[in-house]
DNA sequence: CTTATCCATAACTCCACGGTTATGAATTAA
DNA sequence: TTAATTCATAACCGTGGAGTTATGGATAAG
């Protein structure tokens, strides 16, 4: 098995760390204190949020300055769209097997 | 914000948990004992795993006997699919519109 | 009827982790 | 140079939750 779902599973489980990312996926590259206005909680859970995203992949940094641009990075979104597919995959293609035995016994 | 994702991901993140689905999701209809075996944890744990599972709709469970018989439903995923859609759609729309700005101020 | 099997629940332990405040490094403004 | 701003890190706390063992209810087997 691949390890890339697993992390993206547990980065993505928390729901504010998850509103940071919509939050950069909608509206584009966020400095942190801008990210931390309306985040509800302080600067320094963000930015270890976005350490986190950042670790799976989720968001660039780009440094400027004083302050750190983070923005979105949903490529990394890939290996949970291939998981979901394959679960639903397996779950079809023994779908189809259980309907071609059912139409073999039916004959 | 829709309440689906938040559930799935908290549900999909621990592994274990995560491994159960996947092998009813490949290997079809199993009972809790068979899950139990090979699944590194206790009886009571696989259980209460499955219990998760069901609450987040992704396994329905047939009772036979002093048997439970558990299998994955893999439409549950679907919510899953939707938010990383709608996240790389964020995303490529303010790309084409950065696209469409570059290009207006090309000529 | 008695015994064994299957599963779920209860009660408990432990730790990963999300939150906080405090602080300092780096940069900008006065 | 001094003061203010921005962010990251450290240190700490509290809790949710994943694991365990113990147990009991329900069903099957002897």
């Amino acid at each position: 098995m691949s390890l890339a779902p697993d992390l993206l599973f547990r980065t993505l489980a928390d729901p504010t760390r998850r509103a940071i990312f919509e939050r950069l996926c909608r509206e584009g590259e966020q400095t942190v204190g801008a990210l931390t206005v309306r985040s509800g909680v302080s600067q320094p859970a963000v930015s270890k949020h976005l350490g986190a995203l950042k670790l799976a992949g989720l968001v660039r940094d780009r440094h400027e300055g004083r302050q750190t641009h983070y923005s979105a990075q949903p490529g990394a979104l890939d290996p949970l769209l291939d998981w979901t597919s394959q679960m639903t995959g397996f779950w079809q293609r023994r779908l189809d097997a259980l309907d071609d035995l059912l139409k073999r016994m039916d004959q």
